[in-house]
DNA sequence: CTGAAAGCGCTAACAA
DNA sequence: TTGTTAGCGCTTTCAG
């Protein structure tokens, strides 16, 4: 069997709490006893049982991460953060992937693993707008994405709209007449997908053009395949651009790699920009300019927000929208063209 | 305060007892009563305290895995795959990163957070065979990775020698007379780098040729960007080579970009190929053949061998060593050259 | 088939 | 400054 406080209070001939007193750093306890029953817990090599502590004081030490995917590049760099984040305020994070499915978004927020953790960091895919009532959960919760604004639970997130604009602008500037506004979802509004579409939008309107909206661009998906395909398609349909504002970096990705197919050059002929900054931009051939969201500044508002959340379950302090801030970053996809 | 099974207990007029077998499948229950006891547990919307159980029953239900780092692709894809394994056996699963570094790998290993699982998956980086010992811990524990072979517990890993022969002689097949060994750590023997060297070398050797030394390139870390400077140091040496068996994707990838920089073709000039199979493999241009070195036989071996442990935990089997199957996977990087 | 009661290891009132 | 003690919510003998 393993260690109890009782072994160790017994082998250094002290009661109980006394060595509870000194595991949880209580102020006022005479040295010698301190060093008595360190000696005991390193000699017998006492580890608390967390279980046990949790039942007790309702706390577990651990955290929740949902996601939709790790294969994701953008979601394992989100989740590096934020386990780099909790670490630092000592709580370990449990990753549960919900594969962007509604019905498992749901299952695993309701599941009955939450639990088993102090609070949640839920990076919302599936679930909209009008699903926020479903996000009231006893557990301390800390949304991220772009899904739902204004919900029940505190809410973390990068400036969309701002930085799409920001990217398309960047593109106007090095001279761009056609810009192609790359992984749109139809009809959205609210979503990366919207609010990054309202972003190049604003940004062709400020330069006083007229919205062509055969250089508006679908991609259902944003995995690398997708924007290849995607691409693949608008060559084969005669569309002609100079600038490219892909809405996530992996599509980015992948329609850089037909356009070089075709023969197109980057970024003399087209010009490519994508969003996330996700380590491969800078390996990629040609590197790819791209936003930094701000992941690191997400990842660590996000924590601490849920900790005080934790640290103040019954507080009444409404519900926070947070916004990170974004960076242009310049690479060789969209430097050394003419401006 | 949460709903007990008290409350369910008292909703439903039967002891908590009852409740207590309801949830836990016990197999002697009236059908009425059960009925009577699942309608109170819904209409209380009663979720289990899970530190409760886990105190009093010693498991809890999840499972650690200790990984360098998830921004790592591999990484990423073998703790997604481990996640989905672990899914089946309704565990979930805390990550923790070791940044691969020495002190943390044993600092995670021993903390107090390994009780607060059932058990360990831990992907060995840098502690080496002489720390097996070390190894030797209160929970159950399943190791990955190639750096410690016939320790003090259970074992998956991939065929590194027979793979990395396979590779090389895939080259060899395609009539590539001079093949790099790409990604080479000096005096190491066992770890990834070590394994695949031998089996390169036991491969040249098969096909009757002479070792040269100066085709074995040593890559300290394996990052894109360290084989994107390995490559470019090759070059600048003036090394002549027609083949690249690269010892991960991700030095593969970058060693490519730098070939193509100084307009060497690939397949044609120079033949490449990977081990891992990271999905970017398949996206890269051109397209990356590599080692698929089973990865999700491997997450599925280990936890199940994991569960096998946890069940019982007193059992007197000795560790066993499991490997999973690879397969050379051939995409453009080798492909359309004469053989 | 169901109930009563003990106790897992810990924390936190309350005493001393 | 330290000890005593009562549970946290659950599983599990042991009776009935």
């Amino acid at each position: 069997m393993a260690v109890t406080l009782h072994d160790v209070a017994r082998a250094a001939g002290v009661s109980i709490k006394t060595v509870s007193n000194v595991i949880n750093d209580y102020p006022h306890i005479r040295e010698s006893t301190r060093a008595r029953v360190l000696e005991a817990i390193a000699e017998l090599g006492y580890q608390p049982n967390l279980s046990a502590r949790g039942l007790r004081s309702g706390r577990t030490g651990a955290i929740s991460l949902i996601i939709p995917d790790l294969k994701n590049a953008y979601f394992a760099e989100l989740a590096d953060a934020v386990m780099r984040a909790a670490g630092e305020h000592d709580l370990v994070v449990m990753i549960q992937q919900s594969g962007g499915m509604r019905e498992r978004e749901l299952e695993v927020l309701h599941g009955p693993r939450m639990r088993m953790v102090d609070g949640v960091l839920f990076s919302v895919l599936a679930l909209g707008q009008d699903d926020a009532h479903l996000l009231d959960i006893p557990t301390p919760l800390v949304m991220l994405g772009e899904r739902i604004f204004n919900g029940p639970a505190d809410h973390v997130t990068m400036k969309n709209v701002e930085a799409s604009r920001a990217a398309t602008e960047h593109l106007i500037g090095l001279g761009c007449r056609r810009i192609l506004a790359f992984g749109a979802h139809e009809n959205e509004v609210i979503g990366s997908a919207g609010l990054r579409l309202t972003g190049y939008k604003q940004a062709i309107e400020a330069a006083g053009r007229p919205l062509d909206e055969s250089l508006i661009v679908n991609v259902g998906n944003w995995h690398r395949s997708d924007g290849a395909e995607a691409m693949r398609a608008a060559l084969a349909r005669g569309l002609q651009f100079d600038g490219l504002v892909a809405f996530n970096d992996s599509i980015a990705l992948g329609a850089m790699r037909v356009l070089q197919e075709a023969g197109i050059r980057i970024p003399e002929d087209v010009a490519v920009i994508g969003f996330d900054d996700i380590d491969e931009t800078r390996y990629s051939l040609p590197s790819l300019s791209t936003i930094d969201p701000g992941r690191e500044e997400i990842a660590r508002t996000a924590v601490s927000v849920l900790m005080e959340r934790i640290a103040d379950p019954a507080s009444e302090r409404p519900p926070r929208e947070y916004e990170a801030d974004f960076r242009v970053v310049v690479r060789e996809s969209t430097m050394g063209r003419a401006s």
